[in-house]
DNA sequence: AGACTTTTAAATGTCAGACAAATAGAAAGT
DNA sequence: ACTTTCTATTTGTCTGACATTTAAAAGTCT
């Protein structure tokens, strides 16, 4: 672990680099615990502030914990599916609200995404993720229900199908595809009659998961995705033509 | 923005997390400038040192940039894909490693999800990408590749079949699942043989992108998700048969 | 001796002040 | 008009200090 006090990224980057590494590498492992800060920062031959910048950024990614009092001190951190879910899910929100990634784009990889999910979600499935999907799609058919409610109830329908699946690294790739989604769904209204398309839909997803057809599954997120699309595209079709009529 | 002093989390996570929150709902937007260090640490009422904890926190996160100089200070930053990558990769390789995933879970993840992206690539995929595809069979059949090197090359060309799919998210959430088998796939020992079925699936599922044949590259993905699988169980299986006789 | 209380040491969390380095813009000179 | 110098601002780093938390060691009482 060398540092070069030349180099314009910044100690407290290279150190925090050289500790990432150490981890990422296996020389340092789960519940080891690091030198402290002032020996870390003789060895780094830096000051403790400097060292304690680089801690920061480690803790951000949750790759190492901290503890105060005697035993104190860092600790290498196992990543928790927990953890990863939530930086997954604020970097795929973040990458898409920042990069102007189109509807059509964000939804076709989301769509193609569950449709690999759905031949296994079939085979494995248990009845509580069933049940799940079932009390959702009651939710989404209450009248009076607002646009970001049924959004939310949309992203557990679909959670719900990604979890029967079994296989949490899945799981965890998919969260951040399926609830980044949210914020551009939320900026649709979802009329009375695309809401019961939508709940037919989930109701005939749902019924190819209970009956284990996941060619059917398929099919039928296909046809979601169809239907999400179209929908969109005529909102956003409307609201440009309701500018240009404001503008006239 | 409210910190509060009592909160055992500390006060540089409290704001760091403001800072964030403020980000992800759009109330600061890419390239605005935050106040300086000093006009921070006056807001919220810490030291400077507290508030340079918080922005690194969210410089590792790539939320954040920072300029020194006259003009220089925090800045908003726009996510770059590459930045979101390369977080995507850190946080699944130590997902694997750290909560002992079964190689077979994390293989059937990676394929379940190459093989939604297989018929958008055989649709879209440009000269480009089947020049790589081809390029890296051709590196995988020379003798005398290490096996490292192996496994990169492996990773090189379905990376290349993702991107063919042009779909950057989709591209992004693959880059994950991929990559982070690399570990993985390193503590397997690939025999000349078994180089060679690879070598012919690879070549196989090229043609099929070729052909613009999107269910046969779907197959091809699936005989070489088996090949894998099977592959890893005999070495697993010889490696503890091998244990057990040392021990007798 | 055993159980409880107090002390102590080690570590992180925070603060204050200072200086160095980089940078852009203003000011001065040619 | 152009170039150079100066200056103000801001981040990067250092030094030193104190507060807080925590567990173990020491001490005390029954």
């Amino acid at each position: 672990m060398k540092i070069d006090p030349e180099n314009p990224a910044g100690l407290s980057a290279q150190i925090a680099q050289a500790i990432k590494d150490a981890i990422v590498s296996g020389a340092l492992i789960v519940d080891e615990r690091l030198p402290s800060e002032s020996e870390l920062a003789e060895q780094f031959r830096v000051s403790r502030p400097t060292v304690r910048e680089a801690l920061k950024r480690l803790a951000a990614q949750s790759l190492i914990r901290t503890q105060r009092g005697a035993t104190g001190g860092a600790f290498v951190n196992r990543l928790a599916y927990q953890d990863a879910y939530a930086q997954q899910i604020t970097t795929s929100t973040l990458l898409l609200s920042m990069n102007a990634v189109s509807f059509d784009t964000a939804c076709e990889a989301r769509f193609a995404l569950e449709r690999a999910c759905a031949p296994l979600s079939a085979e494995r499935r248990a009845p509580d993720h069933l049940a799940t999907m079932r009390a959702e799609i009651l939710r989404q058919a209450q009248p009076g229900l607002t646009d970001e409610a049924f959004c939310a109830s949309d992203v557990a329908f679909h959670r719900a199908l990604v979890d029967g699946a079994g296989n949490p690294v899945l799981s965890y790739q998919l969260a951040g595809a399926v609830e980044a989604m949210q914020p551009l769904m939320n900026m649709i209204t979802f009329t009375a009659r695309s809401r019961e398309t939508i709940v037919a839909l989930h109701t005939a997803l749902a019924d190819a998961i209970e009956a284990r057809d996941g060619q059917a599954a398929m099919q039928r997120l296909g046809d979601l995705e169809t239907e999400t699309r179209g929908h969109a595209s005529d909102v956003f079709a409307a609201r440009k033509a309701g500018a240009q009529t404001r503008r006239t």
